[in-house]
DNA sequence: AATAGATTTTATCAAGTGATAAATTAAAAA
DNA sequence: TTTTTAATTTATCACTTGATAAAATCTATT
């Protein structure tokens, strides 16, 4: 099925097999996506892909240099963007939101499990710059203007704890839930919910007056 | 290699099984983990496990419901346990950092993909009563007596937003990091930490208060 | 048109996978 | 001891997996 009348010059096979495998693989995990689905979904049989990628492994890791590539130079031109802190924050959480529908903790498993330790470490150092370096940027200078605290965490826990917090969408689960949770809730009003829970806590008032005095009682230093 | 002198009663095999590839299955998920991989380390021969579980599904399925029932008596012994809202939270979160190692989002993408649609929702069921409900309860029971502001999320909202925040530690993704993050950190500190951010935020205190003022203008009712 | 090179398909492999049947052994009942 | 039942192993199946070889087809250049 199918001989193209204009052979589409071989950068848009592998690119659209890179972009269709991209889907697969985040929506099932490495291993349970076949060479012969990627092949398929993307039109070609399934010898073809041996054609432009090594084995599995390197079509999974040209995938993730991509969507990292791709992310990086979103989340810095979102850090470098005007407006304050929480402002931006709510942009970069929208971003994750939107383009890394599925979650990342997938992602790092297949990494551990399923790749040679070389592919493993090189995988590691995009993500960072990509996702945890942008964003502990801009909690730094939130710590260094003020409008964060710099005791409970250092930037690079904070981002880490950002992301995680991400990953997981409230009542996305698809369960069916005693209460009505999961409505169709716009990404802006999820991000900016989750950025304020970030900031602000969950505690009341009061709770929060009693917490500070405690902690100027048998505080730390370092 | 083994025969054993005094027959361990079947329930022990049983059980065995059932522990043994609880680990596994947890540590590498559902579809990576070999019927083999599970009998070889329980010291039997791969059909051996038939005789006790109709298919690799109903192992799993045996797996889950025996580490949701031990988290749900666990679970609901802390948040009837003495203390404030916060201590509980604390103890939860550490008790969950100690017997789940590994993050649920992996458990939800096994269940999602490779399980029968009724085996999903009857697992879905058991993990909310053992997760999701009892923390949501202490959250109402904190949005109640004052301790926790109601306006932003709801108690089951807030309840999968610090499991979210729980499955993945900051530092344990094993990367090497610029600063010296991941060092061992223990479970308690760790726990404390987890549960200050969630209930009293990143922001400093001139950001709140900022904050609240304008949640006083354009606020909203429902 | 003829050649050369790139792309894709057909056919196939070896290694695993979950699962079943039949034979074997162990333990208990008679 | 013999019989019966439970537990386990050996052998095997049908199927899927990632990967390779060789043939076929397409594209462009000469």
């Amino acid at each position: 099925m199918g001989r193209r009348k204009k052979q589409p010059l071989d950068e848009e096979t592998r690119s659209l097999i890179i972009k269709t495998a991209h889907d697969l693989f985040m929506e099932h995990g490495y291993r349970s996506v076949t060479t012969r689905q990627i092949a398929e979904a993307s039109g070609l049989t399934q010898p073809a892909m041996y054609h432009y990628f090594a084995d599995k492994e390197a079509l999974y890791t040209e995938v993730l240099r991509t969507v990292t590539e791709e992310t990086k130079i979103a989340m810095n031109g979102i850090v470098l963007s005007g407006g304050t802190v929480r402002e931006r924050l709510i942009k970069l959480v929208a971003y994750i939101l939107l383009y890394m529908p599925d979650d990342l903790s997938q992602m790092e498993r297949d990494i551990r499990h399923e790749l040679r330790p070389e592919t493993q470490q090189l995988i590691r150092s995009w993500w960072q710059e990509s996702y945890l370096l942008p964003i502990a940027a801009l909690f730094e200078e939130g710590q260094k203007n003020g409008s964060l605290r710099g005791g409970l965490l250092e930037p690079i826990p904070s981002a880490f704890f950002l992301l995680s917090v991400i990953q997981r969408k409230p009542g996305r689960s698809g369960s069916p839930l005693p209460k009505g949770i999961g409505n169709p809730v716009p990404v802006e009003v999820m991000a900016a919910r989750t950025v304020d829970v970030l900031l602000f806590g969950l505690a009341s008032e009061e709770e929060r007056l009693q917490y500070e005095n405690n902690e100027n009682k048998g505080d730390e230093k370092a």
